[in-house]
DNA sequence: ACCTTCCCATACGTATGCGTATGGAAGTTA
DNA sequence: TAACTTCCATACGCATACGTATGGGAAGGT
């Protein structure tokens, strides 16, 4: 693991990179254009250095993209579950966790990850696994609302469907209409 | 558009191709491990002919996935939707076509056209229309069972996005428990 | 000043996959 | 049977992208 510019952030004449810097650009190329923009020579066009780079902080590409799906999935367990600033109130907690995920766009980089993991069972699991995450961080609010466990369950999976159904549905609407569907969704999940 | 098979159906010594034998292999190939496994030369391989056959039937491989999309677009509307055999009370309607959808794994093609037109703007106006179809359709029959135009879009919204992000989801649950949840979430979206 | 380590440039070999040019076999029509 | 159409095989050129081998510049330690 570089530890350059942490321990030692030094300036340099030239561009030297770290291990971070190449799955930043990664993750960028994946946004903009799935898994198949994510090219060893196309990253280090993008850095302004070539692939002697990139073969000296990784090995090949493919442990180039398993440490890409870490770094997704870590800093994807680190963003609306972490943040500590939620209401007190389970019902207001749960209508603040949504308008979160939709005003940030939280998921955005969904579809591309699992546009590309889908094939690979390996892979598959890193990402079935922040689904756990996400869901049972989900299902917990629902408990917190005094919903039981079968019924938060449900109430769980149907946000989480909807969350991720709608990155893939190629209609897209604004965000004032995305809000209030989501309110609307919400609400009807919060009904006895 | 070649017609052989269907006005001579003849039998051939050599395997001849018809542009269907080709559209057919491609939507094996894009179920089994995406776009990047729609390759001519492994297409035909599959069917044992060469590219000679395929650059025949086919401008080149851009022109083919066009056809291959619009081919998807067709038959995936023709299934659902045309089924006649449905109750005619309007909330039996709507959970026998939501048994459909789990039973006969409709839109198990959906994560993998997705994850191939999402970055393809041309081709997601194509996705765009099948989800505004299958999205009336839905809503139809919401507002058969007497929900106003706005409830009846929420639902129909709520229920799409439903089906779509459970193909989705990588922790993948049994045929009895999508049935049940299934079920649960038309409960849920039926309450006054 | 020298040496070592870190980091990258350059050049090359190889594999894959698209598209094209051309010939030819099988079937059809005159 | 001769000509014509339909469909495919073969062979080639070309572009892209991975991985490797090798050399070298820059920075820091001694």
């Amino acid at each position: 693991m570089s530890t350059r510019g942490i321990t030692k952030p030094k300036k340099s004449v030239i561009d030297r990179q770290s291990k971070k810097s190449w799955l930043d650009a990664a993750l960028k190329a994946l946004a903009s254009g799935g898994i198949d923009k994510v090219r060893v020579e196309s990253l280090a066009k993008n850095l302004g250095v070539t692939k002697g780079s990139f073969y000296w902080h990784f090995k090949d590409r493919e442990q180039f993209l398993d440490e890409l799906l870490n770094f997704w999935a870590e800093q994807s367990t680190q963003t609306v579950i972490a943040n500590p600033n939620y209401p007190t109130d389970s019902k207001a907690r749960i209508r603040a966790v949504a308008e979160d995920i939709v005003r940030h766009d939280l998921g955005k980089m969904d579809p591309h990850i699992r546009s590309w993991t889908q094939y690979d069972k390996r892979r598959a699991k890193v990402v079935a696994k922040i689904d756990k995450v996400r869901f049972e961080f989900l299902r917990d609010l629902f408990l917190a609302v005094g919903f039981s466990m079968i019924g938060s369950d449900l109430r769980a999976q149907s946000l989480y469907r909807y969350v991720l159904g709608e990155q893939f549905i190629s209609v897209r609407e604004s965000m004032g209409q995305r809000l209030e569907r989501m309110q609307a969704q919400v609400d009807l999940l919060l009904q006895q």
